[in-house]
DNA sequence: CTTCACATTGACCGAGCGTTCAATGCTACA
DNA sequence: TGTAGCATTGAACGCTCGGTCAATGTGAAG
């Protein structure tokens, strides 16, 4: 007995959730039209008529993943430290947190990362999102290279914050395969002892 | 008509380096006992005759990856240098170049790295090949903080490796998705400016 | 040369995949 | 209430996959 209707949108979004839930837990390679139906408790059918290809309903899934989670947010209790290079490790600390206590999506992320190599859309899409990330930190790059010049000569804003990006996504790869034995605190305690020196020999 | 007969070992390395071949080209996914019997010039029957198993032959290529290509060598060249910060940036930009160059390698050990989240047995290697990986940065790590501990106070040999490591990582998964923007030197010259103004101000 | 163990082949099987589509209900509107 | 249009269903199709196996050729031993 076909099903109740309902609007375009909420289908998708449906459809989106039950595609990231499948896609999270077991992988995109596991990822089945007939798997995300049974779990958004819809028909095989109605999948592809709403995404009229599973590649679709994958590129769509990126963009929900990329809008929803890996966006860098610079809120007002990070702008509000008054040292610049403590403002960069703040939001350090903050990201890599944020990352390893999400390991579906992390895990999400990197599969995606994989496909990238033969998809070239997700390809480009995976290296804008790239892009948007570290530009988000090339402010506080500029403003931690601003306070202390000299220090800091021949660093570039660019390549600090792309040295930071490197960083998280590092950390990120890293607590993906060893949760378990990957100690947050010991990293941001090692990257303080490095850049922190930095500061506390200015002051 | 059945072909020549080969040695054990023979036959075995044969169809790793086309599944090699394969997977490092078209993605572990893609990777196919037909594809893999068809790139050996063999027949399907036979890759499963020395392979019991797909899964079997997946490992397989796991060890064959991992002992033929991702072994950290401290060569002479970087042991003969006197100041053992310039010895761990010389081993840093090393790898990075190493891993640059071989985008075929990256990706099919990243393939892996993601497979592993479903996949314990693949974890578990994974997982024993980056502790073996930090292992070998622990001396020179370790040599670093001691030639100047007063300037990397609070900084465990443990956690120079980790963060070297995920530098590493880090670099290796954004020139895997982005190879063509990755530039290598812009990195180095910020993690020298980083970490060498450390060793300037002591001297 | 004969024999025999076994490496090798390729057709075959069942399962699962993405995708299609005729049939079937829902619902908005007349 | 009737009906037109569309969301929805699930069976079916064609395909490829991993894995099996009877048949066949090979090479060493006797």
């Amino acid at each position: 007995m076909p099903g109740q209707k309902a609007s375009e949108e909420a289908r998708r979004t449906q459809i989106l959730k039950a595609a990231y839930e499948v896609a999270s837990r077991k992988g995109l390679d596991a990822l089945t039209v007939r798997l995300v139906a049974h779990r958004a408790k819809l028909s095989t059918g109605l999948v592809l008529f709403h995404f009229k290809t599973k590649d679709q309903l994958i590129i769509a899934l990126l963009d929900y993943v990329l809008q929803t989670t890996t966006v860098l947010h610079v809120t007002e209790d990070i702008t509000s430290i008054p040292v610049p290079l403590d403002r960069l490790l703040a939001l350090l600390r903050r990201e890599m947190n944020r990352l390893a206590s999400e390991p579906r999506l992390i895990r999400l992320f990197f599969d995606f990362w994989a496909k990238g190599f033969t998809h070239a859309l997700v390809r480009t899409k995976m290296q804008a999102e790239l892009d948007r990330y570290r530009e988000a930190f090339r402010p506080i790059a500029h403003e931690v290279l601003r306070a202390e010049p000299e220090r800091f000569a021949g660093v570039t804003p660019e390549g600090l914050s792309a040295v930071a990006v490197s960083f998280i996504k590092g950390c990120a790869v890293q607590s993906m395969i060893d949760p378990e034995n990957f100690d947050i605190e010991e990293y941001l305690s090692a990257t303080n002892g490095l850049l922190g020196q930095l500061a506390a020999q200015t002051a």
